[in-house]
DNA sequence: GCCTCCTTGATTGAATGCAAAATAGCCCAT
DNA sequence: ATGGGCTATTTTGCATTCAATCAAGGAGGC
């Protein structure tokens, strides 16, 4: 029986599907594509995924320990909504996660990896320049992942990435102003060298007004959203 | 038909099933009583509890999301061991959430919490003067807990006590030295005085000293426990 | 005597079935 | 015509069943 399945299948299914199905939702709704509100009807997620109800249900409900989605007892589950009250708290929390991260990484991070945000911030300045708003988003958030990386705490690095899925959600439904985009950038800037230079006290406020200027901007887009 | 059900029934069995046995599994684990390593074997818990197996493995699904336990692929569920590493990261990140807590009770916090708080702390001298370990320990958690919640950022709230759950379990197989435990005490003092003083800045520090204390005793309890 | 391979038992992963709750629609009374 | 109550259908919650994977033990060969 000498066979070489594991060659022409190398890893169907080896993860488990309910680690799929919670994979593929959370870009569903980080991305915004699973508008907040929207109902998670179990039936027609089953038949649009290509599952059964038990793994999808252990999704919703992971999901649901994240905040991504609310569950209704006996309802079935929603999309979480973004409330400003929300968001302002997420932010505020990840300020204090960031602010931490810095300090670890200036410490800690190894060359390659300044490198790399270095790499990753000149790519935004190339979105930034080319007025390509997704990719300047898509840039943005792989720095900030990467300095929380740096830092060398897993626990750390955890606990940003699923504050960060809640709060990012609101980015996609902005009209980023071109003033405040042109702000981030130059903070971008003040950031990187605070980094490289390995200056932990002033990364940390750099990052923390960083985020108060995200927080106004999304602050700003929720209440317009709220008000259409 | 008017009825008064919702009055003598407040909420009979309104709960989901499943999270009433995540928390039951929480509390087990957290207490200690299922110790790290145990083995979560689906048929026996079922056995125990009383269940079927659909909603205990939602929970401890939920549980491994939060850290508590951890997934072996189509090996199950162990709970999760406490590594040194971990709980240092832990506790890193604990300290920065304490920090912005700290800072936010200052501003927010009502008389009343307060109050609460000091009665907290007036409970668990009683505890240390009479030696009572475990109820210093519930009212040394109380009060952390408290002053998170002062904080009025339910989204911090959340955040720490997860993190709480995951390194409040080393505590109980730590003997507190008699030294450490008065420091502790003293350090209460203090973070108190810096609390109803509403000093945010000496608040802060009070509690970053007070966890590395913390951490310092934490470490010492697990490489004893690990040489044993 | 030891190693390898195969078989067998046990345990998890996924799917289906059944019961209860909730929503929606309809009929009737006012 | 409108509001209230009732029934029917949909949907969720939990239990059970079926299938796949893994660990262990034993038989056979080297």
């Amino acid at each position: 029986m000498g066979s070489i399945e594991e060659l022409s299948a190398p890893k169907i299914s080896r993860r488990p599907l309910h680690e799929e199905v919670v994979d593929q939702l959370r870009d569903l709704i980080v991305q915004g594509r699973l508008v907040p509100g929207t109902r998670l009807n179990e039936r027609v997620l089953t038949g649009q995924l290509g599952i059964s109800r038990t793994p999808l249900r252990e999704a919703i409900k992971l999901l649901a320990a994240e905040g991504l989605v609310e569950l209704l007892p006996n309802r079935g589950a929603i999309v979480a909504p973004l409330e400003a009250t929300r968001v302002t708290q997420t932010l505020q929390v990840m300020g204090a996660l960031e602010g931490l991260a810095g300090e670890l990484a200036c410490a800690h991070a190894s060359d390659a990896q300044l490198a790399e945000v270095r790499a990753l911030h000149y790519e935004m300045l190339a979105m930034h320049a080319r007025g390509d708003l997704a990719g300047y988003f898509r840039c943005n958030q792989a720095i900030h992942l990467k300095i929380v990386e740096a830092a060398g705490n897993a626990v750390l690095a955890n606990t940003y990435r699923q504050l960060n899925d809640y709060a990012r959600r609101v980015r996609y439904m902005a009209n980023l102003s071109k003033e405040r985009w042109d702000a981030a950038v130059r903070e971008h800037e003040e950031i990187l060298r605070a980094l490289v230079e390995r200056d932990a006290a002033r990364l940390k406020g750099l990052l923390r007004e960083h985020l108060d200027g995200k927080l106004g901007a999304a602050l700003g887009a929720l209440s317009e959203r709220q008000a259409a």
